[in-house]
DNA sequence: CCCTGTCTGTCGGCCAGCCGACATTCGGCA
DNA sequence: TGCCGAATGTCGGCTGGCCGACAGACAGGG
């Protein structure tokens, strides 16, 4: 009975915008938007813009963090190609309170808040589509809480792994590999833990032999043993 | 700038889905949903169930919260009258993930996910107050996890009183009164710490006259030197 | 191919907050 | 009104993980 929350949610898959889309619907998107390149490590939000443009990610890799004033940043998620980002402040209004970061050369369409409620109005079937992507993202922060809260750190850093390989994870040969290149601090970032603790459980969890790193991205040997590893600790 | 997240969110007040309806719009769920009742603590759904309805706070107060197992529960927000709850695992489909308890006798308006997509369907400005109601909560969650990474524990007791304060917080002569009764227990819920923690800086908040605990209830005798308590500590 | 800035690995000291244990008070129902 | 279970208050001991500090390893741009 639900061993933990990284596998929880293996059914919805990623959260992906876009490929949910009718053809139809896509085209029509890309024709009401605009298209935006960024450099790597280009800001296309900040925290504190207005935030009245919703986002959808062509191509690259997009990372949104919330910064803490005096304060460590906290990484919220990572945008894949298809996903949607933005969306929240748009809706709420007041504006951003994240930052959006290009990882790498990225493609965008931008809509506007205007923009985006005639799309909405002309093709009704796309809210559905917005209120899941939102509640997916709902579910995925509500497990980082729970995992915050019940988890000491070792813990954390595995179930980010496995949440990160339900999500980006691609088979090669035995293994799974991660399509993200990410550093200690950022996995640090993620999971609320210090540089130097990531980097000990890392090290550790290599040597017990269920996973390595090549050049910033994590290979998994052995999803069944870490996940047994969440389970009692 | 933006001294804490507490504060940082007051514009949007409560996320009030009912009184944000067109009287027309209101009358009609009603008429398109039933009304059910429930007793103090029972569940109006648990983790586990299938989740094909939406709920609509009429009357009495409702904990939403994540259950671990074999870890401390979490308590993710509790909902007033005018609340939607249960929408997320309905647009996402995949069961629920959270339990609902009726904190006291409560009153609620059903409907099922056949009904709601009709009634959107025929009512289409309210998709976008779902949307708002969302986001306002991926807001609320992602304030949730910078506090708990960056701040200690009586810094995030602090905040979470604050963040109480300007949605549940009625003014009465000098202080500010919540209107819910809390258990140390259940704060230590909502801020991962122990009962323990909770009751000693609980105590300690008093003595320095910041705020008084009756019944159960808090009362905010300042709420400006417990904001600057939140700036650096 | 080198050089510089960023990232990784490792150590010791230290302390916030957890845990367990207990005494005390409260408040809601019979 | 009285009683009992639940909630609160308080205490040490213990420890996970933070902090600071440094040395070595990359890796990517010029």
């Amino acid at each position: 009975m639900e061993s933990n929350q990284a596998q929880a949610a293996p059914q919805s898959g990623p959260v992906d915008f876009l490929s949910r889309l009718s053809a139809a619907d896509a085209d029509d998107l890309v024709r009401a938007s605009q298209r935006k390149l960024f450099a790597k490590n280009e800001f296309i939000f900040k925290a504190g813009d207005a935030g009245r443009h919703v986002y959808f990610l062509q191509r690259g890799r997009v990372k949104i963090y919330q910064p803490a004033p005096e304060g460590k940043d906290v990484i919220l998620w990572f945008c894949f190609p298809g996903d949607m980002f933005g969306m929240a402040e748009v809706a709420r209004g007041g504006g951003r309170v994240v930052h959006a970061q290009a990882c790498e050369a990225s493609e965008v369409l931008v809509l506007s808040q205007t923009e985006l409620t005639e799309y909405l109005q002309t093709h009704p079937a796309t809210s559905l589509l917005i209120m899941q992507v939102l509640s997916n993202r709902l579910r995925a922060l509500g497990d980082v809480v729970v995992n915050l809260i019940n988890d000491d750190a070792q813990t954390r850093i595995i179930k980010l792994i496995l949440r990160l390989a339900t999500r980006y994870g691609v088979r090669v040969d035995q293994d799974i590999h991660l399509s993200i290149q990410l550093t200690h601090q950022e996995i640090a970032d993620m999971v609320g833990a210090t540089r130097q603790t990531v980097t000990s459980v890392l090290s550790q969890l290599q040597r017990q032999g269920l996973m390595r790193l090549e050049n910033r991205r994590i290979r998994i040997e052995s999803m069944e043993s870490l996940d047994e590893m969440t389970n009692q600790g």
